[in-house]
DNA sequence: TTAAAATTTGTTATAATATAACACTATGTA
DNA sequence: TACATAGTGTTATATTATAACAAATTTTAA
């Protein structure tokens, strides 16, 4: 494919999860995922893995680590994961990416007492929901 | 025993796991910690597991949900992990409990663009300690 | 104090999540 | 071209966590 008219950087089972995980409305598990396309021929847990891993690494997809459960990034094409909010309802599940300049700018500069900066975090908010409340 | 000189609530069990995260100076893994009461008789995974999700409802110890490893509560003796919020060392895996009132204080009364409030929240970190910097 | 309720324990089996290792293919770059 | 890098397919296995059930212990409160 020529390069110049290459529209994004994503391999084939890249996309395929990618897709599936975009379109998702809820945040989706590793094997969820791999039982999902396996029709489209990802047969094994390490391709799924590996997918998921890229997608990560450059800020497509972010993992909500209390669920062990991947959902797509919503916010400014984020080219890295460096900075992560998220709002997550105990009661249905739901999980909503927070994009909030305030917080973000408040967290990224954060020192703590020892003086340490940060390059990375992620937060994860609990709470119901307005439909669960 | 007698309740009037009970020191503490916690069940055998949960008292041996609890001692052995409190004096580890790194986050334990459950099979880590299977590993090092078997010689105290505790035999299997569901009795490590109930022990361990019984301290974090309690805030005795917190789950590093990014390592999934448990560390000791350092804070004033929370008596639920509310708002957690930790800094951990990609290098050397070393993770300390950050105690900070403004930021407590700046989560815990964060509302989204929704006007959610949360009952709760767990914040990670991530960047070099001092020793690796 | 005693019976019912709630919690904790012990146990076996198994589910769910994730990675190692190796051979091979495709793609990008010099 | 040819070399390096990234991605794929595959089998096997490691790691993390829970289901389910029976029994013992502790707490509550009548």
């Amino acid at each position: 494919m020529n390069k110049m008219f290459k529209e994004n950087n994503l391999s084939k089972n890249q996309q395929i999860i990618f897709d599936l995980i975009n379109k998702s409305s809820e945040p989706l598990k590793a094997y969820t995922i791999l039982f999902n396309v396996q029709k489209r021929g990802i047969k094994a847990p390490p391709q799924v893995y590996r997918a998921l891993d890229k997608l990560v690494q450059t800020g497509k997809i972010h993992k909500i680590e209390s669920k062990n459960a991947f959902v797509a990034c919503r916010n400014t094409n984020c080219e890295m994961s460096k900075a992560t909010a998220f709002s997550i309802c105990e009661s249905c599940e739901m999980v909503d990416e927070i994009s909030d300049a305030k917080l973000n700018k408040y967290l990224s500069s954060f020192n703590d007492k020892k003086g340490t900066k940060y390059k990375r975090f992620n937060l994860e908010f609990f709470g119901l929901c307005k439909k669960c409340k």
